[in-house]
Formats: structure tokens, sequence, C-alpha cells
DNA sequence: GCCGTTTTCGGCCCGACTGTTTTCAGTCG
């Protein structure tokens, strides 16, 4: 797909005009980077199909950037990129994730210093050339060299699995203290995006001054950013900043609507109150000067005439229209999962014994489990042969006996993650895998195959009327790894067809599929599961991440097939 | 450069905090 690229130079051309004079280009370039970034179709397709009218269709996109989008398609490369990157070779993408460094000063820093990348103006940092510069000075320059040094350990980005457990600790800190009246988390953090720039904390209280004095005290912080009496921002020593916000008890709602974001969905919102002749800000929705919503959010959303948006729905990608027409999806519930189906237990070197994972799962108040251990291809992972699977399902089954006889009404699934092979085969003969109550295949080899033959693989193993879930079907790793190639709209209509589940695992670094591709898999139909992918008991709390993608992918109850009970679970695994 | 229940021109969300300069531009969300 060339959505992303395509996005990627709108977006740098966007900081290259807004380096300069200012105007209204840079934000819509911006608008149209975002819109094809969350496209679901391929941009080259539209393209073939309704040339440069279906171009137009896209949001954000007219007749010049159609032009473009052609241009790229045809050429490979956009002139005018090319020429302004030429008169301004910055590399602003590097540069403005620099805490405080925007476009603007970036520009000042090439034009007076030649700087270009993060590496050149490091040096110029440590030689002190910022300072005496005009419109800088001491202060910046510090935090300039502070903020490189943050950058290089983090990278701008970490996982929402990663700071959850810290954010929701601070939120608790701050929810004990007796001047605070309600807390909530905002910004990309609620809206529980993969990765976070940084954390968004909101709070309502009286006395917004105590409570700013206290979050800068915090434990685990490296830098106080800011603070004012309303508002505060620090860097935490794990890695990435946080911001905390006060207001208001009678605003908190407002509040939380406009820091929960997106900023995108922000401005469509705040559009909508100017057409009703309001006006929408952090403070409350105000006819005039008299304030008529803002204590909750739902009294906001209201006010300006649209049903609530749930947090992880508001990207500005259709919602408010749906909104609008009173047709918004009612999103699976974080506690409609009632059994997770991909744990891993000590048989295949795991932490836990099947009888712990079990336990746990019972607690975390699931009806269900499934035991799913790596086979024999991956050796690393202590893959289980023959043998093994076949004295797994005994051991299977003397617990779930174990469990009858006290009356625990709870059921072990015993199945096993395969391997798909490099032809499409899997390493586990049929006979053994009728056998299972489930099988799930997943690729862990062979990464790097050209996008036809790895389509071909998958769709091979999907056509195996033993093989019931594909895991991680895109092989991504957050931060890390780009998805493997392949045809993914191919792979989800032969789901359909065979009636393939298709998982959406909670691994903080993997949540894969997608939100954009579980868009794609209701829209043609194919069923998923929401799994966690545990080697220890305690993992299976990442099943709060893998529901919110499938949120994030506007996923209803009917589409995720482990908010089933057993026996109606059981019926859409293959027979 | 886009877009339309203020439609083909004239708008384009809005406010807090910092640092540097001295009244505000830049940055952030």
């Amino acid at each position: 797909m060339k959505n992303q690229e395509i996005a990627k130079i709108f977006f740098n051309i966007a900081s290259l005009l807004d380096s300069g004079q200012r105007d209204f280009r840079p934000i819509a370039y911006k608008r149209a980077a975002l819109a094809l970034a969350a496209l679901e179709e391929d941009v080259a397709e539209i393209y073939l199909d309704n040339g440069l009218d279906g171009l137009e269709g896209i949001p954000a996109i007219g007749k010049n950037l159609a032009l473009k989008i052609e241009e790229y398609i045809k050429t490979g490369r956009i002139n005018e990129y090319e020429k302004l990157r030429k008169a301004l070779p910055v590399d602003f993408t590097e540069m403005t994730k620099i805490e405080g460094l925007g476009t603007r000063k970036a520009k000042i820093l090439y034009q007076k210093l030649g700087i270009k990348t993060v590496k050149e103006l490091e040096k110029a940092t440590r030689a002190h050339k910022i300072a005496p510069l005009f419109g800088f000075g001491k202060k910046t320059e510090e935090n300039i060299l502070q903020g490189i040094e943050f950058l290089k350990v983090d990278k701008g980005r970490v996982l929402l699995g990663f700071i959850m457990p810290t954010v929701k600790q601070i939120v608790l800190k701050l929810e004990n203290l007796k001047e605070v009246k309600k807390t909530s988390i905002a910004g990309s953090t609620r809206r529980m995006k993969e990765t976070i720039g940084d954390v968004d904390i909101l709070v309502a209280s009286d006395e917004p001054e105590k409570i700013n004095d206290f979050f800068v005290k915090l434990p685990g912080i490296e830098k106080v950013w800011a603070k004012g009496p309303t508002k505060s921002s620090v860097h935490l020593k794990q890695g990435f900043d946080v911001d905390l916000r006060v207001v208001k008890e009678e605003s908190f709602g407002s509040a939380l609507q406009y820091f929960t974001g997106s900023k995108e969905h922000n401005i469509a919102t705040r559009k909508i109150a100017i057409s009703k002749g309001l006006k929408l800000n952090e403070y409350g929705v105000f006819k005039g000067a008299k304030q008529i919503a803002g204590k909750t959010e739902e009294e906001v959303y209201k006010a300006i005439g649209l049903l609530y948006i749930e947090p992880e729905m508001r990207e500005d990608g259709g919602e408010i229209q749906l909104a609008l027409e009173n047709k918004l999806p009612k999103l699976i519930g974080y506690k409609d999962i009632k059994g997770d189906l991909h744990c891993h237990s000590d048989w295949d070197g795991g932490e836990n014994s099947i009888e712990e994972m079990a336990k746990h799962a019972i607690n975390v108040g699931y009806e269900y489990i499934g035991i799913s251990d790596h086979t024999k291809f991956l050796h690393i992972e202590n893959g289980l042969n023959k043998e093994q699977l076949l004295k797994q399902h005994e051991a299977i089954n003397k617990l779930n006996l174990k469990f009858k006889n006290k009356n625990v009404k709870f059921l072990i699934l015993h199945g096993c993650e395969t391997n798909i092979l490099n032809d499409g085969s899997v390493d586990i003969k049929d006979e053994v895998l009728e056998k299972m109550d489930y099988v799930i295949a997943g690729v862990h080899s062979s990464l790097k195959m050209p996008r036809k033959e790895m389509t071909e693989r998958i769709i091979k193993a999907m056509n195996n009327k033993n093989i019931d879930i594909i895991s991680h079907p895109t092989g991504r790793l957050i931060l890390k790894r780009d998805e493997y190639q392949v045809d993914l709209e191919k792979m989800l209509k032969i789901a359909k067809e065979t009636g393939t589940i298709l998982e959406i695992n909670s691994w903080p670094e993997r949540l894969d599929l997608k939100d954009i591709y579980i868009k794609m898999a209701k829209r043609i139909g194919v069923k998923m599961i929401v799994n966690t992918d545990s080697h220890q008991k305690d993992q299976m709390r990442f099943m709060e991440f893998g529901v919110a993608q499938a949120r994030r992918g506007w996923a209803e109850k009917s589409d995720i097939i482990n908010t089933n009970s057993v026996e109606e679970l059981l019926k859409y695994i293959k027979k």
C-alpha cells in the first residue's frame, strides 16, 4: 500500500511549509496525510478504478493533492516535495521529536548554523552555539540537549502496554488527595492508541495549585518541563512525558472531551458547535457567555447534537457522521470476553502449569481457557510433538474432570499453535489435529517471503479444515518490525469463505490484527477472536489492549467469538 | 490547499505555558 508512503511525504511537506510564512497550506497537507494514513483502501487501487475523481473523493484531498498522488503513483516521487527538500534539507520528522523544538526554530537553526539532523544539533548544542542565537537562549539550549538525551533512550513513542501500569498508579495517587474531586486518564492513552507520545491526566479540583505542586514532586520524575497553576508537564525516568491539567468540576466533562482528543476529532466537534451558534472549549459549551454544558462528556456531546462517542473511536474517521445519524456501532465491552484461547503452559517453556493458568482464568472471571502450546517446528520455544500433544490431551481431560468433581463450572479447551511452513502446510499431522478442540496456526519463520508467496502460503493453511484460527495474522512488532508482505484483503475473503477466525493478538508489541484491518475484517464479515498469547498467568491482563484494539476497529460483541459461551464458541470452530 | 445548512470566496479550534524580550512568538495538545 502506497497510502503510508504518500502520507509521510505529505507530513514532510507540511513541516517544510510550516517553517516558512504562515498560511493554511501546512494544515491542509497534514489533514490530507492523516486521511491517507487512516484510509482502508489502497490509493493506488482507487486511482486505478476511478482516476483523479476517485482520489478527490478521499476526504481532505482536492484537485491539487489528487494530482500529487497521481504523480507519486506514476513516478514514485513528487517533484514539488523534492524541490522543497532541496531548498531546506532539514530532517524535520526527527528534529521536531525533541520536546520544545518545532519547525520554525528548526528552520532558524538550519539558516544560522546549517543544522540538518539531530546529530548535528547535538554537536552544536554541546559547543554552546545555540544560546547566542536571536530568539534562543541558555534555557532553550539546555532543554534541547535534555530533549536529545531522552530521545536517544526512548525514540519518542512508547508502547501503551508498557506505560499503562505506571499511569494507573499515578491516577490512583492523585485520587487519594483530599482536594481532588475527579480524575481521568485522557489523551491517546484513553483512546488506547497502540503507542503513546505522552500521557495526559485530568483532575477536577478547586485547589489546582496544590495538585500541581504534588504532581511535579511524584517519585520517578526526571525533569519538569513546565509548571503552572492549572497545567504541568514532566518527564519520567521510565522514558515518557506526563501532562497534568486541573479544571473546576463544572468543566470536567468538556475538559475531558477536549483533553482526550484526538486533535482532529476536537476540531470537527468544535466546528459542529460553531455551526449551531455555540462555542466549545475545555471549559464547556457556551451560548454567548452562558455555559450550557460541561460537567460530563455525555452532556457536552448532547449539547452539540451528537450521540456520545466512545474514546477509542475519536479519530475523525467517520464517527462524527455516524453520531449525527444515530448509527454508531455498539462496541464490544472490556468485560464481554468469556475466555482466552491463546495461552501457553510450562509444557512448551511457559512460566505456569496448565492448572495455574486455568485457576488464574477463573479468578479473572472467565468461563473457559484454551491451552495452545507451540508445536515441534519451533525448537527454541520447546515446541510439542505428536506424542507430547496426545499426552497433554489426557492431562487436560483429567484437570477438567477435577473441576467437574469440585463443581467448578469451568472448562479447559485443548488447542495448539502450529507453524505454517513455507509451503503452507503445518508441522503436525491432520490425524493429531483432528483430536484437538481447536487449532491455531501462525507464521513464525521466513517472514521476508514475497507478497504473492506469503499470501498463498497463508491461504493454503486457511483451507485446511483442521485449522480454526490464524494467530497474529500480519506478524508486525510495533516499533520493531513491519508486518510481513501479504494481500490482506484476499486473505480476509478466503477467511470468510473457509470460516477461519482471525486473531486479535493482545500482546502489547503485536496488537495484530490492528485497528484498520479489524474494520476491514468486519466489513467483509470475518469473525475474530481476542487472545493474549500469555506465556505466564499475569500476562492475561493484556486482554485489555486487545479489546481496545477491537474497539478502535469498531468491532461489536458479535464480531468477536470469545464473547460467547463455550457451547456457542465451539459451534464456530470448523467441523 | 480544502471546503460548503454563513457554498465558489473567505474562512480554517482554541487556550496554557515558556523563554526571551519588553509584548509576543513558538510550541504543545
